[in-house]
DNA sequence: AGCCTCACTACCCCGTGCTT
DNA sequence: AAGCACGGGGTAGTGAGGCT
């Protein structure tokens, strides 16, 4: 256990590191942390580095500085330390703020081992919904939605309790509203039980000044709150009482709710989670109303109309009652169809173009007989990469111009149809080549489909005791309200990526690399090295790959007849064809990829000379 | 010792879809 | 409307390890 006297003897010795490191084992005794606490220790200075927290001897790059000097080493990444530097440095934080916070990582830390023995050797009785909590944490998003940082001061855990107690199912939803500083607080709690029963409904006071009740939204208004006197606190302790050893927290998009009340149970079925499609993107999340419409087959709130915390609440009961009682075979997950404005299907979205690409060029991709206007291209990150779009006179010609592009089709992270177009275009006195994407601005889901109102949506709706909602049953399918997240405060947001660690419950959180104490991981990202190098290969591959069904019959190819590829939209395929050829030449006889990239830099050269460029 | 390569990390941007 | 998460894509910096 960390304790501030130890903290504090060590700050009071004037030690040099090599004294530091020959202390090492005693402090590590000091402090506790064992051997395998290594990961803890890693997440807390890489947290600590975040937070910008200094030591008696710096922060935590000018402390590896003086432990290296010797060495002559300088890597900062914390987890290329032992435990002994590591824990060293968390020595040396004399703040009693920063001490306090190794305290409760230390202890959560504890919790979570503890919770995952406990789930390990006393798991949950194997009922239905138990099924449905391990279908939605089996979801590859839970470890990063259901992760709280439960070791910031306000937050609670729920009990555990008797893995053999009866199972109980209460359904959660909260309405927030935004305070000074931009942090959203709590303004309505409601929860229900299992037959539809109103368990809670209160209106909360906010801790802060409200700067905006968001009424559109909540349905809340500064009126409404005027008697109020149910503290954040107050609410917090009222759901908590209902967590009662067996209780499964039902809900949509439960992580929201949870961060505002502070509560970290993991034990939920989250509709947002439990229902999935492999068509989906794997970004893709259903919307409550879209998951309603789709699945209990009626339309449970009226666009531009408010929230009602009730309502939502009972909707993801009804969506687990569902789910209960029919197998997922069954399921027919047919989404609300996407209102597409007639103008966007006559459009092509070009993206990730180089600054270098002119207007001229991106016209001569698609065919002369159509006609087409590009847009100016509008550049971004930082006048890197552009997007526009390519405007035709019909939606008929937008597809067949999408159909010839030749290209690799593929679809981009939300769904839509996408060609990858590799393109050769003469830049200043050099030829470059580019690669960039051609998207169709409509994707699969977006055609209209009517709706249908079953036998089952009729039962679904028989069963609330709330038929007011279930009135609202319109005949059009308008897309629901597009809206956007908030997650808890500022300071949760902020705050949760400091430190991530295994969850309570025992669920296997992806390995996170160091980017989730910041934000998101990149590890899976190629140098740009890698990137060039990709583009040779993909010249010089005469065998790549390419799916079956990519390329639509009568598709042109290129000049190694490789379907799929748009090379050299003018008149160069000659011209690249001896390239090519030169290329493998140079390939076959370069040492190095850094020789095969200069020969092929002189080949360009050449090439441009030859065109009258240079 | 100094240079080079390359794996890894940090950080940025974009588009999309979700929440309040 | 505001803000967040995600996947995907990019650039720049860092430092270990190998080579000269």
């Amino acid at each position: 256990m960390v304790s501030c006297a130890a903290f504090q003897a060590v700050s009071r010795a004037e030690f040099g590191i090599g004294f530091a490191m020959a202390a090492m084992k005693r402090q590590i005794y000091l402090t506790g942390f064992k051997e395998t606490d290594h990961e803890l220790l890693v997440k807390i200075v890489k947290g600590a580095q975040w937070r910008q927290i200094k030591g008696k001897q710096g922060d935590w790059k000018e402390f590896v500085a003086m432990v290296n000097k010797k060495r002559g080493g300088t890597h900062s990444d914390p987890a290329r330390h032992p435990v002994d530097v590591l824990a060293a440095f968390v020595q040396t934080f004399t703040k009693k703020e920063d001490v306090e916070l190794v305290k409760r990582l230390r202890n959560w830390a504890t919790y979570c081992s503890n919770q995952k023995l406990l789930n390990e050797t006393h798991p949950f009785a194997k009922t239905p919904e138990q099924e449905l909590v391990d279908a939605t944490q089996s979801h590859p998003r839970f470890g990063s939605f259901y992760n709280f940082p439960s070791w910031m001061e306000g937050w609670k855990h729920s009990k555990r309790g008797d893995p053999d107690s009866p199972v109980k199912l209460v359904s959660l939803d909260c309405e927030m509203v935004t305070c000074e500083g931009d942090v959203k607080e709590l303004v309505r709690v409601c929860a229900v039980g299992s037959d539809y029963n109103t368990l809670v409904d209160e209106l909360v006071v906010p801790n802060g000044k409200v700067t905006d009740y968001l009424t559109s939204i909540t349905g809340v208004s500064e009126k409404d709150l005027q008697r109020v006197t149910l503290s954040q606190a107050g609410v917090q302790k009222l759901v908590l009482d209902l967590l009662t050893p067996g209780t499964i927290l039902v809900g949509h998009s439960l992580h929201y709710d949870l961060r505002a009340l502070q509560i970290d149970h993991k034990r939920v079925i989250d509709t947002s989670l439990l229902f999935r499609d492999p068509s989906w993107p794997p970004s893709y999340s259903p919307s409550l109303s879209n998951l309603c419409q789709s699945i209990l087959k009626y339309k449970f709130r009226e666009d531009d109309k408010p929230h009602d915390c009730l309502d939502d609440s009972i909707v993801p009961m009804r969506l687990v009652h569902y789910r209960l009682e029919h197998a997922v075979s069954t399921l027919s997950l047919e989404f609300p169809r996407k209102e597409v404005n007639q103008g966007d299907l006559s459009k092509l979205f070009l993206h990730k173009l180089p600054s270098s690409i002119s207007l001229t060029l991106l016209r001569s991709i698609f065919p002369k007989d159509l006609a087409c206007r590009i847009q100016d291209i509008m550049f971004k990150n930082r006048g890197k990469t552009g997007s526009t779009v390519a405007v035709f006179d019909s939606a008929e010609e937008a597809d067949s111009a999408f159909e010839q592009l030749e290209g690799v089709l593929g679809k981009d992270s939300a769904g839509y149809p996408q060609k990858t177009v590799s393109l050769m275009y003469p830049s200043g006195n050099q030829m470059r080549m580019a690669e960039f994407q051609v998207r169709k601005m409509v994707n699969s889901r977006s055609v209209i489909a009517p709706r249908q109102e079953n036998e089952e949506s009729q039962v679904m709706k028989a069963c609330t005791k709330r038929p007011t909602v279930d009135d609202v049953v319109g005949e059009n399918n308008d897309e629901p309200k597009r809206r956007k997240i908030s997650s808890g405060t500022a300071a949760d947001a902020r705050c949760s990526k400091v430190v991530e660690l295994e969850d309570h419950d025992g669920i296997n959180v992806p390995q996170t690399d160091s980017t989730s104490i910041l934000g998101r991981s990149d590890s899976s990202k190629k140098t740009p090295w890698a990137n060039k190098y990709q583009l040779l290969e993909q010249l010089n591959d005469e065998d790549e790959e390419v799916e079956e069904g990519e390329i639509s019959e009568g598709e042109t190819k290129d000049a190694a007849e490789r379907p799929g590829h748009k090379v050299c939209s003018c008149s160069h395929l000659q011209e690249l064809e001896a390239l090519k050829s030169e290329l493998v030449k140079v390939r076959k006889e370069s040492k190095s990829k850094a020789d095969e990239i200069k020969s092929l830099q002189k080949l360009v050269a050449a090439l441009s000379r030859r065109e009258g460029l240079a």
